[in-house]
Order: C-alpha cells, then structure tokens, then sequence
DNA sequence: ACTCCTTCCTGGAAGC
DNA sequence: TGCTTCCAGGAAGGAG
C-alpha cells in the first residue's frame, strides 16, 4: 500500500529512466483505470515527451512536453521498466517509447487510477482539493491546520488520513506518527491542541523523511516494485506490531473508522494532557 | 455543507 | 483436502 515514501521512491527510480522518452504507443487492457474516454488519454498522450516526473501527495506526475499523466497506486499499483517484454494477467496499462523501451502498469487489485490532465496543475482538481505535502512543504501553517482540525469531532486518526487535511499520510505512517506524538488516535479533533499539531508536523517529517531514505516500506508485499525493496518496516514501532516499544504494554489493535489500527493505550493517552 | 455508508477488486487467510 | 466466506484498504460517490 503505497504511501509517500513509497510513491517517492517509485518516483526516484522511473525518474532516472523516463526523462527524455517519448510515448510511441499505449495499450489499455482494462479501461476503469483511465479516469478519461481512452480515446481521448491516447489522443493526448501518445506522441509526448515525458520532460520530468513529480509527486504531491500519494499522486504522482509524469509531465509531458505539454499536460501531465496524473497517477494514483492506490493499493497495489506497480511500475516496472525494461527493454524486455513481460506479460501476466494484472498487467493493465503499457506505454510503449520510441527507443523500444516499455512501462508496465501492473494493479493486482485495479484500485489504482490514472488521468491526462492539462494546465495549471496544482489549481485544478483533484491537487487544488489536497492539504498541504509533508514533505514538500517545508512552511506548513500550524494555525491553518489546527483551525482545519479544532473544528471537527472526526478522530484524529480519521482526519490526518483525509488527504484534503494533509497530503501523504496512509494507515500505516498515520499509525507511527501518531504513537510517536503520543496522541492516541481515537482523540477527537476538537481537542488536540496547537502543541499536538506541531509535534504531528514535526514526527510526519521526521518519520516520512527517514522512510524515504530507506526506500519505503515493504510489508505484505508479494512482489517489489521494480526490484525496489524497502526497509522502513524495520523502524516500524506500532503498526503490525504487538508490543509498545516503550512501556512494554500489549498494544491495542482496533479498528477506527474501518482503519486498522495499532496504539499504545499507556502511551498515547486521550483526555489527559500528556503534551 | 457535513457525515456516514457503500463500492470498487483480488488473493490469501480462516472457517468448515 | 477442497470448497466457501471473509477481509484489507484509498478514495469516490451516493444517501441521509
């Protein structure tokens, strides 16, 4: 389940070998992934430079010599890049360049997403509707994003994943920035603090930057996107674990709005003011 | 305008 | 052993 860290590692690498390569043809095996008429994502793109590749968010971008190739994961979403061809059955979408090159989409479940956009990228839907990144901002308003919060009675779990909120977070990240801000995750927004959201900023960074480093997070990962193997789930101190790394307590494993989740109930006490 | 619920989809796990 | 059912999960869209 790619979250920033992983979609900003796909980026570094497909960065490396797609600037400068033009799309000579597509193949779209299965059409829901496009969110335009296939017709049209063909028409727009097929013939195009790709001039550099960008990320905001769980979103990545191609950016063509005119418009841009907004793409979404999602879940399962994989990239993989070789002169050679390859073929199996979760295989949706194929970009074919001029030097004979190939980019393969693969989504074992088909929850991913992609879509031709054109103009101002940031000030159209769906990136005008995001918070802002965590790791691309480095000026984030600790006021605007606790004005956000303070005025909803949503858990704080809920709200940090609603990427309108803030950019990047997904359900395991969420989880460890969380436990190290020691809030628990069942806090309602209405009641964190402005010290809450400086220490959930301050961990986001701290965290997402260090996964970053170490090329993501790899669980429950069957196969690695293009040979990239993370190594974030070694710093993991909550999400699939079973005991609090600091107090030693049996962690709690619940379910927060249909989210699977790990906390320490010791250590990320609500109601008190720990912080 | 807000919140809650359902849908999308599959492979692997769990249940029988 | 083999079949069936359940479940995770991000985000969109519908319902209330």
């Amino acid at each position: 389940m790619p979250e920033l860290p992983e979609v900003e590692t796909v980026r570094r690498v497909l960065k490396k070998s797609l600037v400068g390569k033009r799309i000579k043809d597509i193949d779209i095996r299965y059409n829901p992934i496009i969110e335009n008429d296939t017709n049209s994502f063909k028409e727009n793109v097929i013939g195009k430079e790709i001039i550099d590749i960008a990320r905001y968010g769980k979103y990545l971008m191609f950016c063509l010599n005119k418009g841009f190739i907004l793409s979404h994961l999602r879940m399962e979403g994989k990239y993989f890049y070789m002169k050679e061809k390859m073929d199996n059955k979760h295989i949706h979408v194929v970009f074919y360049f001029d030097d004979d090159s190939i980019l393969y989409y693969q989504d074992v479940r088909k929850f991913g997403r992609m879509q031709y956009l054109d103009g101002d990228i940031y000030n159209i839907p769906p990136l005008s509707l995001m918070g802002p990144d965590l790791v691309l901002n480095n000026d984030i308003s600790i006021i605007d994003l606790y004005n956000k919060i303070h005025k909803s009675n949503k858990t704080i779990k809920q709200l940090l994943l609603d990427q309108g909120i803030v950019a990047g977070l997904g359900n395991i990240y969420v989880d460890e920035v969380l436990y190290a801000s020691h809030i628990s995750p069942k806090k309602k927004g209405d009641k964190i603090t402005k010290r809450n959201i400086e220490d959930i900023i301050k961990e986001s960074k701290r965290i997402l930057s260090k996964a970053i480093e170490l090329k993501g997070t790899t669980i429950r990962s069957y196969t690695s996107s293009l040979g990239v193997i993370g190594g974030y789930q070694d710093f993991l101190q909550v999400h699939t674990k079973i005991v609090c790394p600091n107090c030693k307590m049996t962690l709690n494993r619940v379910k927060i709005e249909g989210r699977m989740t790990y906390y320490c109930k010791k250590c990320q006490r609500w109601g008190k003011w720990r912080r």
